[in-house]
DNA sequence: GTCTATACTAAGATAGAC
DNA sequence: GTCTATCTTAGTATAGAC
């Protein structure tokens, strides 16, 4: 037995790239095994053979999602002086998180989250902390950084 | 038959009150039925003889943190000066949403709302736009109240 | 007004065949 | 690697007895 070989129907890119679509759209509540598995179109069980459960998809849009918003936001102060920087980035954020709002819901979602993912979200908020840094005191770095990302979330919740 | 008098356990008061205390402490996902009835000590299916449906509950409990958020609000602002009593409606605003997390995520939760409820939050928000009145330009009241709800919403986000 | 019993749905997850 | 089959849990909701 066994001649016949096991072809792949889907890949676990695939599935994560369904698993980010459905957030994307929907929030991360929308996130279902079944609703990735008829995405991908394979059945739900066959999921736990790539990922080990539903923390890890949600783990993995969240990386994502993170590695999206840290490339615009760098994108965005790239050779741009300071001030017009983090004006570039605020409307980078606000862009991102009107065309994503599951997305933008998840990063800020009040949940327990890994050391990685901890790294991953420090690395996002550095281009921005970078480019408020020439524009006040050493110490009220982090608060500004603070400041500016509360606004920007209160601001983009409302229209969303 | 018949003779045995309908005791009844509870009230709607006291299920409104249960429901209410739910969504304080664990957000409007924790409000469930089983929840509500072990609270107040019937069986979950009592409790469609009282209201409806989940739906009708989640609408009673929003409507009573709309209330207490509007108290709050106007007296805040009661006889102080513009600028003062809206500093002090911010700082009321944000003991708000710091002691009972849940009910401000309902309120700030995108739903479907009932053109009661829609009444009941422009109620809330009166005082508000009241305090701001003599600050602002009259074509700019709305956007201002706006913007400082939303910086508020957004900055009191990141502290929970 | 409350109860038991039940139907229904959805979801997360596992076992074992192929 | 995918499948079928199954388990488990949890939740909303209804029917009908008392």
């Amino acid at each position: 037995g066994g001649l016949m070989p096991a072809v792949p129907k889907t890949s676990d890119e695939e599935v994560l790239r369904a698993a980010r679509r459905l957030v994307e759209r929907a929030g991360p509540e929308a996130l279902s095994m079944q609703a990735i598995a008829d995405a991908v179109g394979v059945r739900a069980p066959s999921l736990y053979k790539r990922f080990p459960d539903r923390d890890a998809l949600l783990d993995g849009v969240t990386r994502l999602a993170l590695a999206d918003l840290a490339a615009r936001l760098d994108e965005a102060g790239r050779g741009r002086a300071p001030r017009a920087a983090v004006a570039a980035m605020a409307r980078n954020f606000r862009a991102f998180a009107l065309r994503s709002p599951g997305l933008f819901a998840l990063l800020f979602a009040a949940r327990s989250e890994s050391a990685g993912l901890l790294a991953a979200r420090r690395e996002a908020v550095a281009p921005l902390i970078e480019a408020i840094s020439p524009l006040v005191a050493p110490e009220d770095r982090l608060s500004a950084a603070r400041l500016l990302t509360a606004f920007l979330h209160g601001f983009v919740s409302m229209e969303l």
